[in-house]
DNA sequence: TTCTGTCGCAACCATACCTGTTACGACGGC
DNA sequence: GCCGTCGTAACAGGTATGGTTGCGACAGAA
């Protein structure tokens, strides 16, 4: 599976403007975060964009415009982020579906589904157990 | 994300072969299960040959040939599927490597690289706890 | 009012992966 | 030699992601 890093890059950039405001400034630039990330800021602001519809971060426009946090990184957590820059299920059923007329083909997608469900769940779980501090705590305990 | 049906097809093709045996036929054919499966039997030959190379299933050639489980499906797991036929990371890290000067970009990657290998592992003995045996054990209660 | 810096967003391209399809050689029993 | 099936390459189409450019919208400052 060629997974995509939209949930890592979610994380650096809150964590980035989480630090950022702790040390004064107001708010951060996609352009500042962008830097950080080593990309273009147009796909920070992408990003951002979503996280901003999930009510994590809000955005400033004008003069002296950019992000800043919505709540603290405390009440933030890796399933929040998650729900809001990734889209489709984790594992995926038959694309076309399968013989109805078989036994096999018939009675596979709810079986499948079943243990699917057990798994986004257990997922899920595992991500709400980490905030987006713990995420920042740890990026600062690296060793230099 | 747009996920990848690969285990599941995967899994039914594995129980297809199981209850076909089970009622009695020696080898299961790449057309029998893409009727099956609703799909090309090119798609089923490429998911076994990988399934083969796993140890999982045996393909015999010639007239006559076709696939047969390499052992019960009872001592086939979920997981055993999910590392034949799937490939790399459920999360990927930064495509370019962040910015080392940056005390966030410089630390992000060893801290989620933590909670990603947190999560496969869970992923992991979730799959593992489930059967190729239980699957068609499901496949066959599901109500007609 | 005008200027300036930033966001918002559309459009496009490149890459990668998955799926489906065609084609054809390899194999092995008859 | 014939025939059915696998093994595999090649190609096309769809989709997701990421990178880039361009430009209008906005809001504060001069």
């Amino acid at each position: 599976m060629s997974a995509n890093s939209r949930l890592t890059i979610a994380a650096h950039a809150l964590a980035w403007i989480g630090l950022y405001q702790r040390q004064g400034h107001e708010v951060a630039t996609s352009e500042q975060i962008a830097s950080s990330v080593n990309t273009n800021p147009v796909v920070i602001r992408r990003l951002l964009g979503d996280l901003r519809r999930a009510g994590l971060v809000e955005s400033r426009r004008g003069v002296g415009a950019g992000w800043t946090l919505a709540r603290d990184l405390e009440a933030m957590t890796l399933l929040d982020v998650y729900e809001a820059v990734e889209t489709g299920p984790l594992f995926a059923l038959h694309r076309a579906a399968p013989d109805p007329g078989c036994v096999v083909g018939h009675g596979i997608q709810p079986a499948m589904r079943r243990v699917y469900d057990g798994i986004e769940k257990t997922l899920r779980s595992e991500l709400a157990r980490v905030t987006l501090e713990d995420v920042l705590g740890d990026v600062l305990a690296a060793p230099r």
